[in-house]
Parts: structure tokens; sequence; C-alpha cells
RNA sequence: GCGCCCGUAGCUCAGUCGGAUAGAGCACCAGAUUCCUAAUCUGGGGGCCGCAGGUUCGAAUCCUGCCGGGCGCGCCA
């Protein structure tokens, strides 16, 4: 509809150029129409008239005048209003509104949809926690609100990929294998000094189970020292043990350990993310761009291009001539590339595979990335624009009043497993997604548990559910209703059902205003205002102690409501109940 | 110190490229069910939109400076 009202503008607006009256029209794209807040604004307004008022040198409200009267004749406008210092005020036919019913029933799962995305492709990165543990609340954020921004946008009518980049490459990986193996030890009998530094979280020794089922004894070595002292640096002592026990284990055993911890963690957040509804199309395994040698490509190319230059032993990026702080290190005097080195290669490798558009979506202590990693774009030819990075605030966590401490080395956290066995999985998603992304939060466990029925996403598929009923009423008490073939919706004349009426054909711009501003609360808040129209509505009318006519308009009203509230509860990665 | 994010009702938060009288939930108070699910509905009180300037027909929204909170500034990942 709005857009629809935004040609007749347009059409208006030519009119009035053809006679003289303007010297120039805005774009088509530039007319603002919003939604009246306010009744008597009628259901649309334009400040057109106030925008192009000072270009056509006419007061607004003459300007505005005009171009009511140049306004093209239209089925779906009841009339027009001028109002205040120059806004137009369209007034939408009962008929047009009636039409959104036969609409919503037409299209289905597709009503809401719309193609304002052209096919353009799209990859959304998020979550992409290294595999050292558990995810955790935080990491249940930016999933919900990943995965809800690809559900829009693709309604939204772009050709949208979610991935998650996998660091199973860098030395947080070894220390983690390195843990599982000295876990495993002590399941074998070796007295072992478990250092303080490694991993810690119980999930460890289920790894080190698994392992001792799997290979019996076979890894534990007899020259085995895990005694020595790597002197006061606890990272030193680290690495000092990670390379012992390389060295005992050999290269094939050490890979069985490496893989077995990597495929049991990455597995575990893979099936944690299912059944929080969120399923990729692609997990990119970091050691994919190590064995292709793409890292090295893209250093070689940079080097080539004088971006990289050699310093101290280390390679490094001159990221500085790209707004950033200072240069960064991308290989290290010891020989090893850096995380930052995979990043360039790995965000090379998202352009080469033809993304109009990527989305990164980080957790806001990585804001400081922004500058060197759309450096290392431009360095290599791409266009950093082409990059939206998004951030996710840290969910604060409070339990009894008091911060939660997290920490993933020392194994204390709150698991997003805890929370949604807790709150429940629909109610956690919808609690993220009533939030935007940048918003600080503070997530108050007690409150999610305890007061888990004040949860909104209950209200919403209550209505859903509720609706469910009504019609389950129709078949047990047997009515004889043909309100899928006849309906006469002119019958539909009270408050409620206008206001219901309207919020339904609202949800195609609710849709495409929280794709293109990445906003998938929006559909949050639009489902809440909804179900508040529905249960209105239901509680002052009834549906079935009506005279058929009425009865059947009815029931066509609150099966579009149905259909929309699915369609939107979807579009957050939320079920839509049949019954509470 | 520098950079990024945030500051709206008692609490948690919305507020659509600047628009008309700033909204919702929770909490608080008062009500509604012989009828389709009361996980619902109706009504009420509650605001210096952090502060101060600026931009213009118009500012919670844009700009500047302060104040307050969060995060980041490694040859860590």
């Amino acid at each position: 509809m709005k857009g629809q009202i935004r040609e007749l503008i347009a059409t208006a607006l030519t009119a009035l150029r053809d006679a003289g009256t303007l010297t120039q029209v805005p774009d088509i794209d530039a007319i603002h129409v919003e939604r009246a807040r306010q009744a008597e604004h009628g259901d649309f307004a334009s400040n057109i008239a106030l925008v192009c008022a000072k270009t056509a040198r006419m007061p607004p409200r003459e300007l505005a005048a005009q171009l009511i009267d140049c306004l093209p004749p239209s089925v779906l406008l009841d009339r027009v209003e001028l109002a205040g210092p120059g806004f137009l005020n369209f007034f939408v036919t009962k008929q047009a509104l009636y039409s959104v019913i036969d609409e919503i029933r037409n299209a289905g799962a597709a009503y809401g949809r719309s193609n304002d995305g052209h096919g353009r492709r799209v990859l959304v990165e998020f979550v992409s926690a290294n595999p050292t543990g558990p995810l955790h609340v935080g990491h249940g954020r930016g999933a919900a609100y990943g995965d809800a921004l690809v559900r829009v946008l693709r309604a939204a009518g772009f050709a949208a990929d979610s991935e998650y980049y996998v660091n199973d490459a860098g030395r947080q990986m070894d220390i983690l294998a390195l843990s599982v193996w000295l876990r495993y030890l002590e399941l074998c009998g070796v007295a072992i000094d478990f250092p303080d530094n490694a991993y810690r979280g119980d999930y460890i020794r289920d790894i080190a189970a698994k392992l001792f089922k799997l290979q019996q004894q076979r890894l534990v070595r007899a020259e085995i020292d895990l005694t020595r002292n790597s002197g006061d640096d606890p990272d030193r002592h680290l690495d000092d043990l990670i390379e012992h026990t390389r060295s005992v284990l050999g290269a094939e055993h050490y890979l069985v350990l490496f893989t077995l911890t990597r495929d049991e963690l990455v597995a575990d957040i893979r099936s944690d993310l299912h059944e929080f509804g969120v399923d990729y199309d692609r997990w990119f395994f970091e050691s994919e761009l190590v064995e292709s040698r793409a890292i090295n490509g893209v250093i070689d190319s940079l080097l080539q291009s004088q971006h990289v230059y050699e310093s101290e032993d280390a390679l490094w990026f001159r990221s500085s001539a790209f707004g950033d702080e200072k240069d960064r290190v991308v290989r290290r005097a010891n020989g090893n590339f850096t995380y930052f080195a995979s990043d360039i290669a790995y965000q090379h490798n998202k352009v080469q595979r033809g993304y109009d558009t990527m989305i990164n979506i980080w957790g806001a202590d990585h804001h400081g990335y922004v500058a060197r990693v759309k450096g290392s774009m431009a360095a290599l030819g791409n266009k950093p624009d082409d990059l939206t990075i998004l951030f996710v605030q840290f969910a604060v966590l409070y339990r009894s009043g008091e911060k939660v401490a997290m920490s993933t080395r020392s194994g204390e956290f709150v698991t997003l497993r805890e929370l949604r066995s807790e709150v429940g999985g629909d109610a956690a998603r919808f609690f993220y997604a009533l939030r935007k992304p940048e918003q600080h939060m503070d997530f108050d466990l007690d409150l999610a548990k305890s007061q888990s029925n004040d949860n909104p996403v209950y209200y919403v598929q209550y209505a859903h559910a509720r609706i469910c009923s009504v019609f389950r009423q129709l078949t047990e008490k047997d009515i004889d209703t043909g309100w899928q073939h006849q309906t006469d919706y002119t019958l539909l004349s009270a408050d409620h059902e206008i206001e219901l009426l309207r919020a339904l054909s609202r949800f195609p711009e609710v849709t495409a205003a929280a794709a293109a501003a990445y906003e998938p609360h929006q559909v949050a808040y639009y489902l809440r205002s909804l179900a508040n129209d529905f249960h209105t509505y239901y509680n002052a009318h009834p549906f079935l102690a009506s005279t058929p006519e009425l009865r059947d308009a009815r029931l066509a009203l609150i099966d579009a409501t149905r259909c929309v509230i699915r369609n939107g509860l979807w579009l957050l990665g939320v079920a839509a109940p049949e019954a509470m």
C-alpha cells in the first residue's frame, strides 16, 4: 500500500512539473510516506510538500493543495486531506483493507515477502566462536540476531547465505588438544599437574573420556615428563607442554587427538545451534585456508604491492595507511601467521565467491579490528564498503542481583544450553530479538527463569494458539460453514476489525524495513502489537456466536491473522504452537 | 589518553532517510469471565528524552562540547 501511495504522489509531482509549477521532481525512493501515528491523520502521511516547498518557492500548504488536485484517482484512497504545516494525510478505503484478507490467503507463507533485494547475494557470518568450549549466552545473542537477520533478508528478496567461521588452526586449538590429553592421561592413571591456564571445563573431561573409549591406552607414552619447569612464564610452560605432547605422541597420534578434540567441539556447537533453530549454509574452516595455501597467497600478493613489509623478523601489514592506529603483524618472527593473516585470506575468499554484500556480526570487543580488516580489503583491490560489520553488545548477566563473571578459560559461564533448558528456546530467541544488537543488555537470569510466563513470546504464541482453538471448536461443534469460499468482508465494520486489518496490511512494510535496516527486532515489536490487536478483538467480539455471514467474515479475518503471526514468528525462528 | 557503543517513565526497552499531542511491557492502583483458552482484556497514575549550545518551518532523532556507563587499544585468540 505504501508503495502505491508513493507512486500516486510521484504521478502528481510529475503532473505539476509538466504544468510548470515545479522545476524538479524528487526520485520516487526519496518520497517519504509513513504510517500515520494518529487516527485523525488517516492511514498514511507524507511530508513531501514540506520537503519540496523550498525548491518550488511556494508555501508548503499551497503546494500540498495543488498536489492533492493532481493526484490520480485510485480505488485505494477514500480521501486525502491537507493538514498542519502542509502534510498530506491519506485515508485508505475499507475496500482496500478488506482486500488484504484475500491477499494473505493467496500468498500464505509468502505474505510479507518482497523483492527489494532483487536477488543480490549476501553473506552473513555470525557467532564464529572459537571451538574451545560450549557456546555461552553471549553467543546466543549473536546467533539469534544473525539467524533472524538472514531470514528477514531472504524474505526481502536477498539471496542470503549464512556462515560460521571456525578458527581451528591456531595455538588455542593446540592448548585445547593438550588439555584433553592431560585429562585423558588422568583417566589412564597417569599423575599429572594440570596447568591453571589450560582449559578446565568439564567438557574437556567428556572429550577425554571419549578419547579413552576409542583409543584405550594407545595415547599413553612411557617417556612423558610433565613435571618440567619452564620458568615463571605460564604461557611458555603451555607451549613447552604442547611441543612435548607433539614429540612424544608423534604426528599421527597427535592428529588423532587434535582432530577428535576439534570435531567433538564443533559437533557440540553445531547441535547446540541446531536445537536453537540456527542452521548454517556453510561451516568454513580456517584450516582450509592453511591447506590451500590461501594465506600465503594473499600475504605474498600484499608483499608485492608493498602493503606488507618486513621488520624485526616479522611481517607487518601497513594498516596505518588505511586509518588504523598502527601497523599489524601478519606473520610472527617465529614464522607463524597470526589470526589476522587468516582473516585477510578469509575475507578475500568471500569476495572471490561473488557476494555483493558481506555482513559480519561481531562481539563488541572486536571493534578495534574494523580498520585493519577493511584496510586489507582495500589493499587487495576489493571494496571495503561491500563489507558491513555489525556489533552485538555483550549481554551482562545478573544472578540474584549480582553480575555473573564469565571466562571461557576458567569454565565459569552460563551456557546457551543451560539458558535454553531453563527458559526454553522460543523464549530465549524472542527475548534476544526484542533488543537491537547494539543496545547494551542486562540479562537477568532469575527474571528470565522465574517469570518466563511474562516473556512476550507467550503473548504472541498464545494469540496464534487461540485462533487455532477457534477453528478446532468449529470442527468439534460440527458447525457448517463456507467461510473459505464465500465471505462478505464488508460486515467487518467494528473498530477492532478495522484496526486488525490495518495491522495485517502493515506486515510487508515491517519485513522490508527490518531487512533494509538489518533490524529484525522490528518484527518482534510488530508481532507484539499485532497480538495485542487480536487479543483485544477476541475479548470484544464473539466469533462463532454471530450470524453465519458475520461469523464467516470474522473467521476469514482471524485466519489471516494466524497466517501473519506464523510468518512473523518464523522470521524470528520461533515456533507457532497450535495449542498452549 | 585515544577509539567504538550506549544514556527516553520506578525497572527493561521501542520510537520507521528530522514531522503533528514521546509509546509498550513489567511493577503499582481499580475493574471485566453463565460465551470461542484469563498465558487474555478495560481504565488510571507515572517523562527536563543525561546536561548545555548549534543547525531549521520543525530535533528524542543531525552537529559540537561536557557528564555518566560499557567495551577496545599485544609478534593474544
